[in-house]
RNA sequence: GCGCGCGUAGCUCAGUUGGUUAGAGCGCUACCCUGAUAAGGUAGAGGUCCCAAGUUCGAAUCUUGGCGCGCGCACCA
């Protein structure tokens, strides 16, 4: 028998309890089991980083992981859950250096690199609890136990091996080039890295007058113009670039105001481009006039004086003999450059090489025209540390964007600052540490050959499946497109190490793909270091064995010198490679795991944010591609199909960020409404790439419309099972899956033809939503599942339960027994049936709610012959024979007919309370609807009476009282053929006499109608639709199926009856503010000076006494009665209620 | 600046290949039910489908150009 069920659920208390379930009795190493040999279904885990707290976004991406997976496992597949965790990289030892408070590199060799490495592993697991309660907490089914975690040896050492592979073939490479350079960090970073600390600023913006010289050499009294939103870059100033066929004037200021002007210094020449000249006067709220003008090209090859002499030396500038004869001076000099544009600033660049990537083209292009060796060299007076050194004496020591200030001030008192201002624009800060401003800086670095498998990414990318769709030829496409090379080492020291180690002398290089490969090389010394330390320190993780400090100790003889050594190079990688390696070294295949990676490659299925899109979608396709991409394959790899997430916004629409904490805690929803509740706003709320609005008010608005809606049918099954004992346990002995085949061989379970139609009905509905459900899951459309799931749920509870109640309050037992009634339990095993089933397909949504329906409806009443858990019964994919389609249709008409008739009464405040004589149906043609229709629907007359409290339903037979008709051409089927006379023929066809149209169609099937302006056009009966309109002066509602017309006119019968109702009413609301138990008996008494409300309750007093639970009803007064007097539509009335006793709770007798 | 996405009811969002009366939930208002009851149901009000032009017989839907929002990118010197 089943348990009682308390009707006002507690959802968190009932998910602690299933949580609970699952752990002891391990339901999903069943689940998993059961699948064992089965079809798999590859799932790979994004791993998160375990050093923060998690958040809502989290939760989200959480539940899509659990969705798909426990959907295909009950479909019968085989799908294993490994976890994973990120544990290297720059977040973790920022949030080190946070504890330790400290920042610069300096600062953490101070302290200790090895030191500093235990910290970080330690840091990594801070919030490891908080993770694994979230993951239990959300029904987050995955293998815990069994994470792969980026820092532990095999992991590295699968690393390895594809960083080795990538070097033998010559993709990995060290070059010198221009990075981002997060100074305070001393390292590099990379582009995506680079993208997440985008943030607008302020920046001063100068102009800055370069003089040129003649040709002696001499400074003349013209200046180059140039603009920049980097004042520190200008010590470093090389050359200044101009477009060559562009047009440049000469400005000179007007005279009668300005500085210089009657002071006996020649006034300055400014030199702009012509498109700018304008716009830097308004700037400068000065007059100009234009003295002489000519291209850009006039302008190449001139001299100038830098703005700062850092590197020049004294004198004029030095001829330096050119690759091709000839000579011109290295540096300082004007070259034409085609990336000069006219979209801000003076059409004239100043060029610093060492802090800008196309200023450092510039330099190459130049050094390349100059004999060999002679060309010009890297000018840098700024440190690694981001100071200037003392080659800039100004600013010797300090931060270059703080000397900002003193450069403009310095350039101003010898006045070659032409105009200032404040430039807001986007610029880079560390991701990590959001108040580093990074800067472009020259340095070494090693990349990996991305850019060269530009094509084979792309099509890779073409064959994944991307939703939503656009991501593929959209943010990833355009991203693959412009791809560069993977900027791959940091020169920090919590990471995989870059297993490269170089000959001493030399400086040749060799790759290392494992750590016994390390130590069997020759001459091998220094792997005593880490078991010193382990001797030490026994509690000391042995995956640190090939982490800095100690995997730099190790060295070995060169094979490329004698004598010499090979040591590792200093730097760490991206920890972005480390997850995008993830699909082979979780496993640490290569050098283990063969059988895992076989068969859990490619995923079927992977989710993150919309975030990853260059993280760890590109890291995984990028490395899988490099390394597999030779290999033709008939899908892609290394993920098939990608569900990209929208980004999660707090209640005021803001980006949540882990860093900002923003949000409200996961804990707290999940205390008030349950995970379920989440679970669901998050899979029926809306499409998971929209960017999902996370406010309580909306997670609270949620559950009643699925999860209390459910649970309050499932209540009321229960409630009503127990009082007329439903118990299949006792009718169906050998239980197996309780689907349908096996509950039909239950005793008294009729064959689901011979039973009553609402069944038919509703039996319909959950085999249709069963295979639309699959339908959508299959295709990655949990959001369509939802509403299809959703929609049965409301049509068990509005309409199979509310129009079954007369079936389940009716005499007799749910049973087989001498007291059985047949109709009885005909409702009984139907809504049985359909809750167990939808138990099932609610199950990956809401594996709580599902599971404890499934516990008290399967297990409760069978015990241990039926599948323990939900989770362990098979997807319900729906019976099409028990599908009756035009059930369903008509099913749907009926419903139509009572709304409509409930919105014409509500048109005339004809309120349901009052009786009315009549209601008359027209159906509308052409609707898919036929002639059985209106069989179907005359034959269900007394449910619309009923539904409407109407006396007699009709369909009406001279509709022409009611309404008009209209025909109305069918667009989509003219239009193309009729095309530019649709107008015409529109206009035709409305305005013909519809009867007589009509009657033509349908007698001869088409009909010929003249247009105008000449002509005629041939429609076809089907080109027509009917339109019905109500005419006025009815009480009547119009839909696209029915026009419902009620009968308005009352009778003083109907007027009786109605005054009745509003008596039965007020003594119900009566019983209700007495705080009456349903089965308390009363005595009632009335009291009305209104002839009229005296009569018609004289006439009905059986009836209100009936429905009152009224043991006597008389008119007069009540001793110790509770006494209200109010006003039944215009009459005075007294009620007096006395409470008797209570009857015995129990079904049927007064329905 | 370039790219991607979005713009539909007070709020959150659907809207299938262009087709006649643009939908849902919540909220609001009114009503119903009172044996699921601190539940449940029905109806109503509420829309220049961001703007403009174009294509078309016909545009929320397609095209172009604006405007606004979000996100991403980076040769913003």
């Amino acid at each position: 028998m089943f348990e009682p069920v308390r009707g006002k659920p507690d959802f968190p208390a009932i998910e602690a309890a299933i949580s609970q379930l699952w752990r002891e009795r391990g339901i999903y190493k069943k689940s998993l089991e059961q699948r064992r040999g089965s079809k798999r279904f590859v799932f790979f885990e994004g791993p998160p980083t375990a050093n923060g707290m998690p958040h809502p976004g989290h939760c989200l991406t959480r539940t899509i992981k659990d969705l798909y997976p426990r959907y295909r496992t009950m479909r019968g597949e085989y799908c294993e859950r490994k976890a994973g965790w990120d544990t290297h990289g720059l977040p973790v030892e920022v949030e080190v250096c946070k504890e330790l408070g400290i920042h610069s590199k300096a600062e953490i060799e101070a302290f200790g690199v090895e030191p500093f490495i235990h910290r970080c592993q330690e840091s990594v697991w801070r919030y490891m609890k908080e993770w694994e309660a979230l993951t239990e907490r959300i029904g987050f089914w995955i293998d815990l136990s069994d994470a792969y975690v980026t820092y532990h040896q095999s992991y590295v050492e699968s690393v390895w091996w594809a960083l080795a592979e990538l070097f033998n073939g010559g993709l990995l490479y060290q070059g010198h080039k221009i990075v981002w350079w997060w100074a305070q960090g001393g390292t590099a970073l990379s582009s995506g890295e680079v993208g997440q600390g985008y943030r607008e600023v302020a920046d001063p913006s100068v102009y800055v007058a370069f003089p040129l010289l003649d040709d002696e050499g001499n400074q003349t009294t013209r200046s180059l113009v140039a603009w920049t939103t980097t004042p520190w870059t200008l010590p470093s100033n090389q050359f200044a670039a101009v477009k060559a066929d562009l047009e440049y004037v000469v400005l000179r200021e007007m005279p009668g105001g300005g500085d210089g002007a009657g002071s006996g210094i020649p006034a300055q020449e400014y030199i702009v481009a012509e498109p700018l000249a304008a716009p830097l006067g308004e700037k400068m709220k000065k007059q100009f006039e234009v003295v002489d003008r000519f291209m850009g090209s006039t302008l190449v090859g001139r001299s100038y004086v830098p703005p700062f002499d850092t590197f020049r030396p004294a004198g004029s500038p030095q001829a330096t003999p050119l690759q091709a004869g000839g000579s011109q001076p290295a540096a300082w000099r004007v070259v034409a450059a085609d990336f000069v544009t006219t979209d801000s600033g003076t059409g004239i660049v100043h060029i610093a090489p060492a802090f800008g990537e196309v200023d450092y083209t510039v330099l190459a292009f130049e050094q390349a025209r100059f004999a060999e060796g002679r060309g010009p060299t890297l000018l840098n007076c700024v440190a690694p540390d981001g100071t200037f050194t003392d080659t800039f004496p100004m600013g010797s020591g300090r931060f270059v964007k703080e000397c900002d200030r003193d450069i403009t001030r310095d350039l101003r008192t010898r006045n070659l600052l032409v105009h200032q201002e404040q430039y807001v624009h986007d610029y880079p800060f560390c991701w990590r540490a959001d108040n580093d401003p990074l800067i472009q800086y020259p340095r070494q670095s090693w990349f990996i050959r991305t850019s060269q498998f530009r094509e084979q990414m792309l099509a890779n990318n073409a064959r994944i499946d991307w939703l939503p769709e656009h991501i593929k030829d959209g943010r990833f496409g355009n991203f693959l497109e412009t791809n560069v090379d993977w900027a791959l080492s940091r020169e920090r020291y919590w990471g995989t190490p870059l297993p490269i180690w170089k000959c001493e002398t030399t400086g040749k290089a060799e790759a290392v793909p494992s750590y016994a490969a390390l130590v069997a090389k020759p001459g091998v010394q220094g792997t005593d270091v880490f078991e010193k330390a382990k001797a030490a320190n026994p509690k000391l993780s042995d995956d640190l064995r090939v982490h800095k400090p100690y995997i730099d100790a190790i060295t070995y003889d060169s094979p490329f010198a004698a004598g010499a050594r090979m040591r590792r190079v200093p730097e760490v990688i991206d920890c972005w490679f480390d997850s995008g390696a993830m699909p082979f070294a979780q496993w640490g295949w290569p050098h283990r795991g063969e059988q895992d990676f076989k068969t859990q490659f490619p995923a079927d299925f992977i989710s993150e944010a919309i975030d990853q899109t260059r993280g760890w979608f590109y890291s995984q396709l990028a490395i899988s591609t490099l390394l597999f991409g030779a290999e033709e394959t008939p899908y892609p790899h290394p993920f098939r199909t990608c569900i990209v997430l929208g980004h999660m916004l707090g209640e005021d629409g803001q980006k949540m960020s882990k860093s900002k904490r923003n949000y409200r805690e996961p804990a707290e929803i999940f205390d008030k409404y349950g995970a379920d509740a989440l679970r669901w706003f998050f899979l029926a709320g809306q499409p998971p790439w929209t960017s999902i609005r996370y406010s309580e008010r909306a997670i609270r608005e949620s559950v009643p419309e699925f999860l209390l809606r459910l649970w309050n049918v499932y209540s009321f099954f229960v409630i009503y099972a127990r009082i007329d004992g439903f118990d299949p346990a006792s009718l169906l002995d050998a239980p197996g899956p309780l689907d349908h085949a096996d509950l039909a061989k239950a005793r008294g379970y009729r064959p689901v033809a011979d039973r009553g139609e609402l069944d038919r009905w509703m039996l319909s509905e959950l085999n249709a939503t069963c295979a639309a459900v699959v339908h959508r899951m299959d295709r990655y459309d949990h959001f369509g599942a939802a509403a299809e799931l959703s929609a049965l749920v409301d049509a068990v509870s509005n309409w199979f339960v509310r129009r079954s109640r007369d079936r389940f309050w009716s005499a007799g037992r749910a049973d087989t027994g001498p007291e059985g009634n047949a109709a009885k339990l005909d409702a009984y095993w139907t809504l049985y049936e359909t809750l167990l089933t939808i138990a099932r397909l609610a199950a990956p949504f809401v594996p709580f709610v599902s599971e404890a329906i499934w516990h008290n409806l399967a297990v409760a009443a069978f015990g241990d012959t039926v599948p323990e858990s939900v989770h362990l019964t098979d997807f319900p994919t729906g019976s099409e024979p028990l599908v009756d389609r035009d059930l369903v249709r008509r099913m749907a008409i009926v419903r139509d007919v009572s709304s409509l008739g409930r919105a014409a009464r509500a048109a005339e405040k004809l309120k349901v309370r009052q009786p009315l004589s009549k209601v008359e149906v027209i159906l509308a043609e052409g609707h898919g609807g036929d002639a059985a229709d209106a069989a179907w629907l005359e034959a269900h007359a007394d449910l619309v009476c009923d539904e409407l409290n109407v006396k007699q339903f009709e369909i009406c037979r001279e509709p022409d009282r009611y309404i008009t008709r209209a025909v109305l051409p069918d667009l989509k089927k003219l239009g193309p053929r009729l095309g530019k006379d649709l107008p015409k023929a529109r206009d035709a066809i409305t305005k013909a006499d519809a009867a007589a149209l009509l009657a033509a169609l349908s007698r001869d099937g088409r009909a010929t109608i003249p247009l105008a302006g000449g002509g005629e056009a041939v429609i076809e009966k089907d080109d027509v639709m009917i339109r019905t309109t109500a005419k006025e002066g009815w009480a009547a509602a119009e839909g696209p199926r029915a026009v419902v017309v009620v009968a308005s006119q009352l009778t003083p019968e109907l007027v009786a009856e109605g005054l009745v109702r509003e008596v039965v009413h007020a003594v119900q609301s009566q019983r209700k503010t007495l705080d009456l138990e349903f089965t308390d008996r009363i005595e009632l008494a009335f009291e009305t000076a209104s002839p009229e409300l005296t009569s018609a309750i004289e006439h009905h007093l059986d009836y209100v006494a009936s429905e009152t639970l009224a043991v006597s009803a008389t008119f007069g007064g009540l001793d110790g009665a509770a006494v209200e007097s109010l006003d039944i539509d215009g009459h005075p009335l007294t009620i007096a209620i006395r409470r008797t006793g209570t009857a015995p709770a129990a079904t049927g007798g007064e329905a």
